[in-house]
DNA sequence: CATGAATGAGCTTTCATTCAT
DNA sequence: CATGAATGAAAGCTCATTCAT
């Protein structure tokens, strides 16, 4: 792939993350990367389908940050790790997880997304089952979903809702909660 | 308050939560309200601040509902009682939460909102926490935390994640999980 | 209707006869009517509505033009009646009419004003084979194709082929032609 | 001449016939023929070029089937053979035929091709003058520009005017028209 | 309180053409 | 001969906002 592509890439992620995907223009983009309108539309169909590669490059990057948990040891041992993955991501990646929430609940964006989307809802809810059938098997789907609920509402809490969200304190509570599970 | 603005703040906050703010037009409020361009500036200084009603009447009506549950009852009784007002409304009005996500995380709207993101934010915890602080003074602000993010993140899994979520069965395991605070 | 709606369709018939309503563009007609073209836009739905506005009226014109000469004369005066006021008309519309083939022979106007042009092309029909019934029933769908071919070709080959065309010489022999009709 | 170049003009002619000059675009012409810009470049100086060199090639063609006629028979019968192969070529090319009104009334394509147009005109006019002056010196040029106009007429109406032309009729009709000329 | 004509900046997209490889 | 990345101008169209009536 070109480097100019790539530059697209990254220069309309920043932006979508910063300002929105309406709110960005293709001039914007294009002055930012320093690059023609003519290229961009070389390289990309459309506005939309800029936003479906980056959406679908992340989709593949949670992929296989599913798959690193899914190891041999103790389903505890792999919570703990789940979470510290998760949370690690959430300080780094701050705007690219505005980004991801803004665009999943923007109704023009969400539904040119709507495919993606529920396939990594499935990619998310499967891993974490995964971990909770080795616990209960009959409790593992509400299981799945109430940490699921907790995981997002923390980041929700942390990207949109609070000034200053206490982050680790709130990470501490929740790995004492699942580090004893019968 | 006269008939046409109300009837434009209905109509507009029906095609907000349907199309988004940025993909609704002051021209497609007007031809659905049936009202001139002319009556919708006489009544709004701009098309953001048909925003800000909208949003700081929601707001107004949340603080009422948060006033409900500070009854005389046992802490206990108060977290079943706003659980269930919760899962209630989140059946009730689901498009106007999905609004009120949109909003919240779009950047350019949330700039324009966010004192009253903040206030929200405020009554809910403080709501949330009073009653906590009846049941542990020292960690009724960790649990205050982890019970929003809780209720958040079922909110916006049912909203927007999952096309068949099970919320019946989430309200239930939170309901058992409440029952008994030490 | 307004005047400035008025003043965009005359410019823009005037714009399309002489460049082709492919390369008019709606700055062009703007900037020529004096207008903006949130104005444009606010009178016609597109470029398109544009045309077929413009198209219609000259119908319209087409129309009344052919009742004038089911009068209550023999039919040869009829037909010589016919021929002065085409010929007329020739001369005096010459750019509306190179701008009717123009839009008629290009495929995408074509697509677009294909009705009117069947309705058109029915009323001269109608109305030509309307006096040459009243000559031979038997022959008059023969020689009103005939009729209309020779019109159309003198037409054609006056607005667009022949750089010094002797309409006048032609006219005369058409005239000499349809004097005596058994 | 390249294989490449002539698989580029056939696809041109068939789009510009098609869509339109204006509406057909060089990656249009490109992707069609499975070739690149750059080679298409190599081969023309621009679009217009394309456009000149199908004229060209058609007006060549054209003025061949004009020698056929101007045979040793006599003048009776040369019309008749004319009248016989226009009509064919017509139904035969008929898209061919719309492409060349397409392009002799638009007004840009017009100016580009001006000069081959009146050559046109005037191998047509001379060819069949040719056979008239056999027949009336002095009347010669006024029937030539009826007979043309006829041709052009019925050729107009049958492309482009009425959906189901009764082309053999039309045809019957002038054969025996111009069978007996004094 | 009510209308809708009018503006002008900005939007996404298209396109003929060039040029380094 | 052949490719396709890259350009920049221009296209049709939308939209929040203003204002005379």
């Amino acid at each position: 792939m070109s480097d100019k592509k790539n530059k697209v890439i990254e220069i309309a992620t920043m932006l979508f993350a910063k300002n929105g995907f309406e709110n960005t223009s293709m001039a914007n983009i294009c002055l930012e990367a320093n690059v023609s309108k003519g290229l961009v539309y070389h390289h990309f169909k459309s506005k939309e389908s800029i936003l479906v590669e980056i959406f679908t490059q992340v989709t593949n990057q949670m992929a296989e940050m599913g798959e690193k948990t899914t190891s041999s040891s103790k389903p505890e041992a792999q919570i703990q790790q789940l979470i510290e993955i998760i949370f690690s991501q959430l300080k780094k990646d701050k705007h690219l997880f505005q980004f991801n929430l803004n665009v999943m609940f923007q109704p023009t964006t969400r539904k040119i997304l709507h495919e993606q989307i529920e396939q990594r809802a499935n990619i998310l809810f499967k891993s974490v089952k995964g971990i909770f059938d080795q616990i209960s098997a009959e409790r593992s789907n509400v299981l799945s979903y109430m940490f699921i609920a907790e995981i997002d509402g923390i980041a929700l809490n942390y990207l949109s809702i609070f000034d200053d969200y206490p982050l680790e304190m709130v990470k501490e509570e929740l790995l004492k909660k699942y580090r004893n599970l019968k």
